[in-house]
DNA sequence: GATGAATGAGCATTCATTCAT
DNA sequence: AATGAATGAATGCTCATTCAT
């Protein structure tokens, strides 16, 4: 007779001004959908990255203070979901590169930073192959670590993208902190050069 | 002296000993015992290589031609399983450092090839820290490392473990053979001699 | 973003809206809600009553007529179910108790006539200690004995609960006219005046 | 990777003589049938003391340290195995009456002291219509009450098995301290005297 | 366009019962 | 006669997905 311990209660991101008492909230239009899309994607992230790829879409949903539906009519399934999830990562990435003064070292920085953050980020690195949007995002780095890599460097893009796959892989631990350590000693032992472990300037999560 | 209102009834209560119809299948008798087992450890190293450690156990009985029940008599759990799956590649593995002439590299070219054939043994590499069993296996590894490890190398155990999940995040692919060439091209950015990739002697699955 | 291992497929991938077939039946959307609960608290009374407190929750709500998941819904555990059901057995007696002119030996005519009609309601006076909710429900017929009872009479109100508990404990036969004669047989031997075995007012029921 | 904490390890009741080693215990052929039987019993009794009748009877097995099979071979169904158990308390009950000096109250005391100690045998007081041994056992408490009636009392036979089904169906509590507490005060509720709570001169459990 | 209830397939787990040894 | 493994139906519970409002 206890309550199941857990319940997560629905975090209301979209406050309701609807109707008085107990009854459903007011429909708040199409006025919210945005903000519902953002919602959704904000809840998944952090849905994503403490429990997996796995986590039930529900728990997205109430995370997100939304409905089943909407989470179904923003997103058409968990994979459209996750891409819009780890779109933003990219965005991430693709924006650090353009900072003035960027260069291969800081670039990974963003990237391994996001790694320390994100479960989901590291099996978009690692199995990028399962689907076609997460194809066009792990393209999305390649063309960045593309454009970054300074010749003299030894290492071509692919070379590259398998690096950081293999960091990826090494990436565990039940702390960020543990985490940033353990990628450290990674590239370290790849030899290559990472610049500070930070998410970029105007970076939510991770 | 109710009849307990959990109780079940019985399947059938004509049960069919012979030839004809969908019956229940004969009891074999504790003969099949063995064979049982085996059946399931086949079974659920298929399943695991092919879905990963959260496949349903429901397939690997239905693989192995078992009833679920058997299934649970002989492994208490999921990890229990899957333990006695991956103490089968790792044996390999220990088997492997006993050959005569055995150094790292031939070392290493065992435990590829069997990143190379299982997911759940890419798991057991990458988040060896989710259970006393995983943690038991993944310190047999290590210790087959630190015992190969030639001192000349500049690579301590630790850091060959580290190594070792590295190759594993990068591996994956459609077919073994594409998964053979990422390995060996991720041991080579980490400049690691690796051996051919081969199962050991008498290695049966993988 | 792999199709995660556990999750499960679309059970039918051409779902039927229509009349024919066996098709998934059309969700009758949330129109239903109300009298679905109502569905599943009259469910569970007959099932409880027939089958005792641990009947199956599957055979509730498929009397019902109502998917399982609806039942968990409605309700989160099978203690939830129980305590609505029960709840109106007992706001059932606070009901006779506000009668005008109710005194003690009505208000046992309609404890004693819900003892004979469910099982689960003779448990809830027996074993009452079993859980929170069983323990708020008792405490709330105690009060009302508490209330009835009058002070001529050389009873305190746990005395009488005890003796509701007894009576309880005797009440056991094939069909409620046996269990009837069986209850005021017990009262009689306990000295206790019982008004006429009844249904309150407006109960369903029992 | 934890083993479930619920585990009961066999509490082997028949030492074994049989083979070295891991392999099966050897047969002990008919001489342990009796021994086999008398700890089957015995299991149960605290089995269905601990859990109710509903008890699994791996669990009564696996307790009586004796096959699976070997249960179903001395008790058809769990009906037979609860009343061989509830045999012994009915020939707890006849002994007592036996005694020299023997009358009511201290019969009473008798039939008290094991509804204080098992739920089951509370359960055949309570429901003891549900089956013919049930009914049998019943009808034997019945005739020892009658025999021991003394014809002042006032209650006949009948009476007196509703009143002990009345204590019954009130007994219950954490520890048996607490039970014959309640029970004590049952039985004064009802006005008969009732002698000390004690098991017969060379019983067993309870 | 939002909402959240309905639906039932699916998986984990338990347990009564049978049966070869 | 004992043993203990095999079997699979049954039950609890979860969750993806649909759909009336």
């Amino acid at each position: 007779m206890t309550k199941p311990a857990g319940s997560q209660e629905p975090q209301s991101a979209v406050p309701r001004a609807g109707a008085a008492g107990g009854g459903r909230p007011a429909n708040q239009g199409p006025r919210v959908a945005a903000r519902n899309r953002a919602a959704l994607v904000a809840a998944a992230r952090e849905v994503f990255a403490e429990q997996g790829l796995n986590a039930p879409l529900s728990a997205v949903a109430r995370r997100a203070g939304v409905g089943q539906g909407s989470l179904y009519r923003h997103f058409a399934d968990r994979v459209a979901l996750a891409s819009a999830v780890l779109d933003e990562n990219v965005r991430d990435i693709e924006r650090a590169a353009a900072e003035p003064g960027a260069g291969l070292p800081s670039v990974l920085g963003v990237v391994t930073w996001h790694m320390t953050r994100s479960t989901a980020f590291v099996d978009l690195l690692r199995i990028r192959g399962d689907s076609a949007e997460g194809r066009a995002l792990a393209a999305r780095v390649h063309s960045v670590l593309a454009r970054c890599r300074p010749a003299s460097h030894g290492l071509g893009a692919d070379d590259l993208m398998l690096a950081v796959a293999m960091v990826s892989g090494a990436v565990h631990g039940p702390t960020p902190a543990e985490r940033e350590r353990v990628a450290l000693r990674a590239w370290r032992l790849l030899g290559v050069e990472v610049g500070p472990l930070r998410p970029p300037a105007a970076a939510v999560e991770g």
